[in-house]
DNA sequence: CCCTGATTCGC
DNA sequence: GCGAATCAGG
């Protein structure tokens, strides 16, 4: 897939609002991979967010000029906001803004898809973790699903509230 | 094992 | 220019 300029002010906005390259590989869509994303950011020269594993040192070396660039990048991205529908991700974390919310547009095989709050609730969004293996929840969700049977004389043997207008069985 | 970004190098 | 493979670390 190519790099347009769209899915180039995507993955700049997701790399400069602190998405991890996965993350901007996952929201832009199949054939995307994390390597082709860090690829493309550096080439872009958006480079160097501190990586967990090379150093962000400048400890003594520094000779005081260094000012912590980590701060809020301010206002971020308009982008090119399309008036169409847009296929995935528009969250800009704004750094000290609230969390990322996980959409429906968001899920795949690899996030968790465990609910938060109400569908249909403006605030209505997805766990968004990284899903285990082969199933549709991260850990600790699937912890919730997925329970071990009790033995039968601790199971409660009442039946489950019925729905109205559920069909019985 | 899961994950992170960085780098290399054949295409 | 692109990104898979690899590296190096959490």
């Amino acid at each position: 897939m190519a790099w347009t300029d769209e899915r180039i002010a995507q993955l700049k906005a997701g790399w400069e609002g602190g998405m991890t390259a996965s993350q901007i590989a996952e929201a832009l869509g199949e054939g995307v991979s994390r390597n082709a994303v860090i690829g493309k950011a550096h080439r872009l020269g958006l480079e160097s967010r501190p990586s967990p594993v090379k150093g962000t040192e400048d400890v003594a070396a520094a000779p005081a000029a260094k000012p912590v660039a980590t701060a809020a990048p301010a206002a971020v991205v308009p982008v090119s906001v399309p008036t169409v529908p847009r296929p995935a991700v528009a969250k800009k974390p704004a750094r000290t803004g609230k969390a990322a919310r996980t959409t429906l547009l968001d899920l795949n095989e690899k996030i968790c898809k465990w609910p938060i709050g109400h569908p249909g609730d403006a605030d209505f969004h997805f766990c968004g973790k990284s899903a285990q293996a082969g199933f549709p929840y991260c850990t600790e969700h699937c912890l919730v699903a997925y329970q071990a049977q009790l033995p039968r004389r601790d199971r409660d043997r009442r039946p489950p509230p019925q729905m109205p207008g559920m069909p019985r069985r």
